[in-house]
DNA sequence: AATAGTATTGCAAATGTTTTCATTAAAGTG
DNA sequence: CACTTTAATGAAAACATTTGCAATACTATT
């Protein structure tokens, strides 16, 4: 009985329970407006002939589709998997369901999958940080679906957005190595182009050191992608070459985590003979050995949050008008940085 | 001119383009079909209207929805992010949309948001490991979708499934140790009820040790979630002990990773006082220091391969019945384990 | 030049809901 | 008891597309 193995739509529960298909659908949308015993027997009738509402037919109605859009670089790795796992507990809780989509770091791709999303006529959607191609920007007002950035904050954004400072969080990183006595400081980012998040982090941190009257030179300041492979790979090249070098920040703690792996197998004692310093602080690194110091960038209040403007926005609960929420940054020091050892008199950066 | 406030659909292109709206969604779904220049005049009034077509209209219809369910218990930590992305850069390329649904390893909640998915008209669902609720197993059946069980290979599942046997990696992991001479060894592992996976691991693995003669006290197995803190938590009280444990059988590379630190923490030389043995071969175990030794299970081949059948079984090219995939597993020997130094003499377990 | 075949297009039906409007029944109200 | 509300339901239009069928215009074939 249960196995109704041809389509079963509205008019077939209609039919057992005895009315129209018009009371079977109020009963699942607006029970306060049917009577609790026709209710009853609806629900019965659905039960029993096994029936799934249609989404795409509601949808195509006019009404929600239930369905909330997010664009993410990558899943892979920690970042944005804490993103994407809260901003999806808390839609899902709402009644949404998730369409995701990457672009991994390519702003072209990243428009297509966004249109992808549109066709399915999502009822909100998030993508990552504020660089995006000036298609994506256009496609998203001529929709005039809501839309925020999540995990970048900016003042000026062209729409809403959630998330942090990456400017500060660089500043932060810097200032840390440079309160402990740091001067011979290296860079580990990722690529800058397309990315606003790396690429603030780095001007800030540099602009932090060299205004501390610190140099650095070309060499000292590599690229990385985001891959703990790379990182390390990137670190021990860095490193083999023997520069004076007493802290490394790198530009997220995957970064780091593979700057760290590289100095061990090298024979390089973290704190002591060099500091290293992440930005992001994922789940794995403060439990992690030596524990590692980071800025902290609470991926899960972002994604919650992002998730319930969106989910507010699509109920018209919140303003049309851009939001712009920042969720502050803080500094994680931890077991890999320790103040330099070495030849400055300590203090001489007291004034930062 | 870009920029259409209002509504545009397959009717407003048409019009602009001067052809039917069935013109129209041939241009867009069969272009074969229609005359080359009158093509380039639709996909020019696409253009200029800034049109999106509206894939719920689609589904209605009865034609595919161009999205596929992928139901995991959680996309924090790697594991299931690299399925994810892997399964979803898969699909992705086919032209099809990814739906994701979580439900934190309670397969009561499986069961909810696996219908939220088929209310959407998912073209196919995966769903990870076959450990799933009677009511998951009925829905599907009468749904009659395409359906595969990722992550675990069983010969006898109800379902078709592509994934590793977790019960040779458990042996395998098992067998690494023995042969390495230890005979007091500690289990961490995740809680085993609703969780195929882990429970095969598990049993495997403790059965191979017991098998070689060699005990497991009730004290030197114990339960961590999925948390690398947890994980730490737990293995620093176990260590904190003093059982005379000389290896660590971890079910999953997460703990293992928990379990490392901790022993480093404590001071605990490995793999010179203690032997870490991890599950799954996750992005950082390999680049970690030391590096994890551990049982390496494809997750990127798996989420592919997944990703590939469904499509094919959405295109009808494979064949109805049930397909069952067996990827295979490997050990992933590197620095966390060693020969067990002391009194039992070495060869002991050669005959394992 | 007539015929058959093929390529291209339009018309209209069908898809599964939701919701407006109308209708009926029941319940208050004076 | 006649009259007005209120509650509960149904009929039918609307939503945006796809596709079977029919019609038309070409192209080849004899």
């Amino acid at each position: 009985m249960k196995k109704q193995s041809y389509k079963v739509d509205i008019i077939t529960v209609a039919n057992a329970a005895g009315v129209s298909a018009a009371t079977v659908s109020r009963a699942i949308n607006h029970p306060d407006l049917v009577n609790p015993a026709t209710r009853k027997r609806v629900e019965e009738a659905i039960r029993k002939t096994g029936y799934v509402r249609n989404r795409a037919a509601q949808t195509m109605h006019g009404r929600r589709s239930a369905t909330l859009g997010l664009v993410v670089p990558t899943v892979n790795y920690s970042i944005f998997a804490e993103l994407v796992q809260s901003f999806n507990d808390t839609v899902s809780d709402l009644g949404f369901t998730l369409l995701l989509a990457t672009h991994g770091y390519d702003l072209k791709t990243e428009y297509l999958v966004l249109r992808k999303l549109l066709e399915h006529r999502v009822d909100g959607v998030a993508l990552i940080g504020l660089d995006h191609s000036e298609d994506t920007y256009r496609l998203l007002a001529s929709q005039d679906v809501p839309v925020v950035a999540v995990w970048n904050y900016s003042a000026t954004s062209r729409i809403s957005c959630i998330g942090s400072d990456n400017r500060e969080a660089g500043r932060i990183a810097a200032e840390h190595i440079l309160s402990l006595g740091h001067r011979r400081i290296g860079f580990i980012f990722p690529p800058t182009t397309e990315n606003d998040r790396a690429r603030g982090r780095l001007e800030a941190a540099a602009t932090v050191v060299r205004n501390a009257g610190v140099e650095i030179p070309d060499a000292w300041s590599v690229q990385s992608r985001y891959s703990i492979t790379q990182a390390k790979a990137v670190s021990k090249d860095l490193l083999n070459q023997r520069h004076p070098l007493t802290a490394l920040i790198c530009g997220n703690d995957i970064i780091a985590q593979g700057a760290v792996a590289a100095a061990m197998e090298l024979g390089i004692k973290i704190p002591q003979d060099l500091s290293i310093m992440g930005i992001g602080d994922f789940a794995s690194s403060a439990d992690m050995f030596p524990a590692l110091s980071t800025v902290r960038i609470p991926a899960h209040a972002i994604g919650s949050q992002a998730g319930q403007y969106l989910v507010n926005r699509v109920a018209d609960f919140d303003p049309r008008d851009i939001v712009r929420l920042k969720i502050e940054v803080a500094l994680s020091p931890r077991a890999t940085t320790a103040r330099y050892q070495g030849d400055p008199e300590p203090g001489q950066f007291a004034r930062i």
